[in-house]
DNA sequence: CGCTGTCATTCGCTATAGTGGAATCGAGTC
DNA sequence: GACTCGATTCCACTATAGCGAATGACAGCG
C-alpha cells in the first residue's frame, strides 16, 4: 500500500527548505491550500496531474517527489559525460549463442585476467539491450563514463545504446556472461 | 502539464507485456476494469494510491511508471538481493535478469543436485527462443521428447515451442543458465 | 446462422478529490 | 492587550475518480 503519510512529509520538508509558505506553492502550483495542507497531512491523496504539479512547483521531477516514498529495490545510474580509457590485452572471450538467423540475440562469456582492460565497445542502436552477470572476481562497468562495480552474483541491465567499457579491476581473473539484444539501427547512423 | 495520454500508453504496452487483459490485471491490483481502461486512454487522472496498485500489480515501481521520460537506464541487482527459488526436489534457479519493461527476456541460473529432475516445461508461443549454457557437471535436455545430453561448455539453441525438461542424469550437481526469449500469446505464463 | 466466451468500452451511480472562503489556533512582536 | 503571519480545520460546493454492471466488438464453433 502507498503511504502517503510518507509522501505528505516529504512534500513539506522539501517545501520548508525552500522557505516557502503554503500559500506560496499554491500560488505557483495553481493547487488550493487547503488541499496542499490536506495531502502534507495525509488526509487526501492527489491524482497524478496534481501531485505532478506539486512536484513542477517544488522544481523536481514527480519520480523524484515519488523515488524515496517507495523502498527501492534497484539501483538506478544515470548517464553522465564520456570519459573511458581502452587497452586490450590478454583476455578470452567465448560466443555461447549459435547465430539464429532472425534472432538477434548474443551471449559472450568472457574471462579476464586481473588488471585487464577489455576496451571500450560502441554504443549500439537505440532499443538496444544488454544483461550482464558477473560469475567470479569483481568487473568493472562503464557505461558512457559512469563506473559501476560488480563483484561475483552481480547483475545488470542497461540500455545499449551507450558506450560501455570492462575492466577488471581486481588481481584475480573475472569470469562474466553478458547478453545482448541487438537493434538494427534504421537507416543513416554512425557506430 | 502532465500527460496522461502517455501514461496510459505506456501503461498498456507495459499490461500487453506481459501478456495480460484488463480483467486480470484488475485482479490483481484490486483496480476496476473500468478503471484500468480510462487511464490506459488517458481518459482519467488516478490517484497516486491507486497508481501505486498498478504499478505494483505490472512489477515495476511506481517511479518507473511515471518516469515516461527517461525509461530506466541502468538497473544493477546485487547477488544479496538476486531471487532465489527453491523447487521441490532440492535444486534451485536464480533469476539473473532483472525486470526491464518492454524486454521479454528471462535469464535463469539453475542448480540441480545429482540425479535431480527439474520437470518438464509446456511449449511457449511460436517465436520464442531459448538458449543454454552448461557451466558444471552434466544436464539432460529432452525437447519434444528427443533426449539431448550436454556435459560442461557445451551449449544448445532451441525454438521454445516446443515441450522442454531438464534433468542432472550424473551425480555431482549441475550448474546451467538458460536465455529465454518469450514470446506472448495470451493467458497466464510460467517460468 | 445464431450461440458462447473473451476483452474492451460505455453508462449510471457513489465516493472523494479539489476549490474558495472563513474561522481558529498557535507563536512572535510591538 | 491588539496585531501579524503561517498553518490547520471547518464549511458548502463542484468536478471527477472509481466502482459494478451493462453494452459493444469480435473471434471461434456448432
Amino acid at each position: 500500500m502507498f503511504d502517503l503519510a510518507k509522501l505528505g512529509t516529504r512534500m513539506q520538508g522539501l517545501r520548508h527548505d525552500r522557505g516557502m509558505t503554503l500559500a506560496e506553492l499554491a500560488s505557483v502550483t495553481e493547487v488550493s491550500v487547503s488541499m496542499l495542507s490536506s495531502v502534507e497531512r495525509g488526509q487526501k491523496a492527489p491524482t497524478v496531474v496534481v501531485l505532478a504539479r506539486i512536484a513542477d512547483g517544488l522544481g523536481i521531477g514527480l519520480a523524484d517527489l515519488i523515488n524515496d516514498v517507495e523502498p527501492r529495490r534497484v539501483i538506478v545510474r544515470r548517464a553522465a559525460e564520456q570519459d573511458a580509457v581502452d587497452e586490450p590485452g590478454g583476455w578470452r572471450r567465448t560466443i555461447v549463442s549459435p547465430v539464429v538467423p532472425g534472432v538477434n540475440l548474443e551471449w559472450v562469456r568472457t574471462t579476464l585476467p586481473g588488471g585487464c582492460d577489455a576496451g571500450e565497445f560502441p554504443a549500439y542502436a537505440p532499443g538496444s539491450h544488454e544483461f550482464v552477470l558477473v560469475e567470479k572476481g569483481a568487473l568493472r562497468l562503464s557505461l558512457d563514463g559512469q563506473v559501476t562495480d560488480l563483484l561475483a552474483g552481480d547483475s545488470v541491465y542497461f540500455a545499449a545504446d551507450m558506450t560501455h567499457a570492462y575492466a577488471n579491476p581486481g588481481s584475480e581473473p573475472c569470469v562474466y556472461s553478458v547478453v545482448a539484444l541487438i537493434m538494427r539501427p534504421r537507416g543513416p547512423q554512425r557506430g
